[in-house]
DNA sequence: GTCTATATAAGGATAGAC
DNA sequence: GTCTATCCTTATATAGAC
């Protein structure tokens, strides 16, 4: 190999920056609300330009999101790692998926963007590359929770009862009985541990 | 009054006609997603009829959504009508609301585009307009099978765990531990009702 | 009430200079 | 890699005839 070969660096900060700059535009309004304009016109270059990176907005768009969701997978798995009891590690995934709704409000819309998809082969490819190993964790933690459950159907539930709240998000606020203190998402996750917890003690106990 | 009165019947056919099949399309696509003219051809009309019966675009997709939120009320409240029960009201509410969203699709979709809406003021009248009602009464019936309970997260926990199972949709197709009869609205309706009754039982007994 | 025709803007995408 | 300039399509909306 030629010395050459320590200059081809991979120059792919434009590229990152489309990326992340893309995230908010998209999570906030969506594949048919962004314009190439509007991207170009946030990350301070012209229309053309994001051609040389990417095929077309399709592209862009695929690409944006995969980008919003490798970032977080590292944040998810961490919360379903380590050791203890099933209902200690429920509580750490609870807590920690709720301050992530929470906090990364992105995420959280592109998430739902997804969603609303009609594409199903896109649908399939962001799904199993996402969500696919986070639901492998949950689902295998649903069955220590519970054996004699069906484990993809309780997995499930745990998503909803955390997620749901915050999609409801701007919604909730016109319905009675809304307390300020129901927006903190450690009130939300121990709500629904306390719900989870209940449940599964109430069943181990129906079980011989 | 002249016999004149008598002729100025309420020629409204094709203006709910045009609201019954943009429906469809909306859901579908959501706002940006489809075009007036889109609307035009599936009505059978021109673009520029479509400006007769509403001013603009706007006004004729909120109108549209508020039409198919309308449509589903009536079986929304016969869900929670009647009496018995809590528990009995619950499961009641439980079965009926998991055989909508399995049949209405239109109607899960519509709800899930008015979620991500930005405008806070749209999102605040079609909320009210809409899920106030039956928020309301899932809200009474949840302070009913548990007083000592947040009453509004435990109403929004029914509604999650109802309704995220049809939200992930086809994405859950792809996940572990995926079996066809999940799909069955009953089956997940009787999942759902088991883990509250199992976590209202116990909360039951843990207060005294 | 619905049509044709058109104004006006915004959208995705490409060619070619630098 | 990024720009300018441009093409072509699609979009919302209106004007005026019927």
């Amino acid at each position: 190999m030629s010395s050459q070969a320590i200059k081809t660096i991979p120059k792919r900060k434009t590229r990152e920056e489309i990326l992340e700059l893309s995230v908010p535009l998209f999570a906030q309004r969506g594949y048919d609300g962004v314009s190439m304009r509007d991207i170009a016109a946030a990350v301070g270059l012209t229309q053309a330009a994001l051609y040389y990176h990417f095929t077309d907005k399709d592209q862009l768009y695929l690409d944006t999101v995969a980008h919003e969701f490798r970032e977080r997978e590292a944040a998810l798995k961490d919360m379903l790692a380590g050791i203890g009891p099933p209902l200690e590690r429920l509580e750490r995934f609870v807590a920690g998926l709720a301050r992530m709704m929470a906090t990364d409000k992105d995420f959280l819309r592109l998430m739902q963007w997804v969603l609303l998809d009609t594409d199903e082969a896109r649908q399939g490819t962001l799904g199993k590359e996402v969500f696919s190993e986070m639901f492998v964790a949950v689902h295998d933690l649903a069955s220590e929770l519970d054996p004699h459950q069906d484990a993809h159907l309780l997995a499930m539930s745990i998503f909803g009862l955390v997620i749901f709240h915050f999609q409801a998000g701007a919604t909730r606020k016109f319905m009675p009985g809304h307390r300020s203190r129901q927006d903190n998402p450690k009130v939300l996750a121990h709500h629904v541990c306390e719900l989870l917890r209940r449940s599964l003690a109430a069943a181990d106990g129906e079980v011989q």
